[in-house]
DNA sequence: CCAGTATTTATACGCTTGCATAATTAGAGC
DNA sequence: GCTCTAATTATGCAAGCGTATAAATACTGG
């Protein structure tokens, strides 16, 4: 008769996008809470409730997991920014609006999705694979927006040659960067959708259009 | 007789500044190449020429170290900038415009700069000692670039009340802090000088005058 | 219900890390 | 030139890291 000395972990077969979906999200629950270095392969096994073991399973380094998880945050800010749009009134100065106030308010501009960002930008310089991925998001999302800048422009009669449109698209994604970036790191001492209200002012202001009342040409 | 088995490292003792600038001096170098992750008690040590133990003696521990060389990178940033103020003509908007410019060009749109910062920034969510830090850099230089604003809507006869400076405040701050991420992270897309050209033509266009050329005010 | 396999656990190894501490030495002051 | 001390080196340690690999087990198809 044997006696039961050692109690091994008792376990479930998952899916394999369900098990990459879990060890991301620990991940990306580490690295908010405790930074980059925070994430270490126990820290996050331990949060999907999985031994360490099973990361190599899935991830061949911890590296490809890390940067898997990059690309979900960017992915996932895309993705609701997108969601902003889908909902909005079919005027494409209306349209300009929601896409710039979704990325300057919850859950968009969050104090872990900073952490996040920064972690990984901070690889950047270093890591070749990183680089690309980044620049691949970036330009992505600056695409959009130029898009969404000559449609406003048009609709009220304005000239949107690609020569100024672009130009546009740098300064406004700017402003958006730049105030997602000082409401993450100090949301707290701005009141309730003043950040996205001084973005929305400034951007009419580069652009000379109205983007919140009717007529906005003369 | 004795023979001379092993060498010792010969070493010269030095001031205890000249000593914390070349650690954190060390310490930067080894975070713009490799990342955060890179600047470790042994590799900045061999940087500096000295061996690790010796980081302890001036810093009672890494944190310490990694704290004073954030602080050093911000401050750097915030003379250079100073530099250029100095430098610059006395009119208000010209000054404004120089304050710009050189925030938006070398040598502090840089690759390392964006590393470093990028790096710290990604420890103020959970060190509260970083977050301190870094509100107090980030509200210096808004409070001073506040201050340009002011100047310069005053000599065009503009209205300067503090209401509408600090709103101007946050989105020309933003300006800046979002056109220097762009050029940081992707300065090789942008032809020379388009960045600096860009902000200031939304500055412009977000204050309502001009800050080139004479005669803003109507 | 049984076999086979893909998934998961468990264990261990080699390395690096930050930090402590003892031994040494350069340089200042008398 | 001697002495004393503060600055520096050298050595070691315990903890934590990523990774490798073997053993165990839950599920799938017949």
């Amino acid at each position: 008769m044997k006696t039961q000395t050692v109690t091994r972990k008792s376990f479930r077969r998952e899916g394999e996008d369900k098990r990459r979906e879990d060890l991301i999200a620990a991940t990306l629950e580490c690295v908010a809470e405790r930074g980059l270095a925070g994430a270490t392969v126990r820290e996050i096994a331990l949060r999907a409730d999985v031994t360490a073991g099973l990361i190599r399973y899935y991830f061949p380094t911890k590296d490809d997991l890390i940067g898997a998880a990059y690309r979900a945050v960017m992915n996932r800010m895309t993705v609701q920014a997108s969601d902003a749009l889908q909902n909005a009134p079919n005027d494409p100065r209306a349209r300009l609006y929601a896409f710039v106030t979704a990325n300057l308010g919850q859950p968009i501009m969050d104090p872990n999705n900073l952490s996040l960002w920064a972690g990984f930008i901070g690889l950047v310089h270093a890591d070749p694979a990183m680089a690309v991925a980044h620049r691949e998001g970036y330009l992505g999302f600056r695409d959009e927006l130029e898009a969404l800048i000559r449609e406003a422009l048009l609709a009220v009669g304005k000239p949107a040659e690609a020569i100024h449109t672009r130009r546009h698209a740098i300064a406004i994604n700017a402003i958006i960067d730049g105030l997602w970036l000082e409401g993450c790191l100090a949301g707290d001492i701005f009141a309730d959708g003043e950040l996205a209200d001084t973005g929305i002012t400034a951007i009419e202001a580069v652009l000379g259009i109205s983007l919140k009342a009717e007529g906005g040409a003369p």
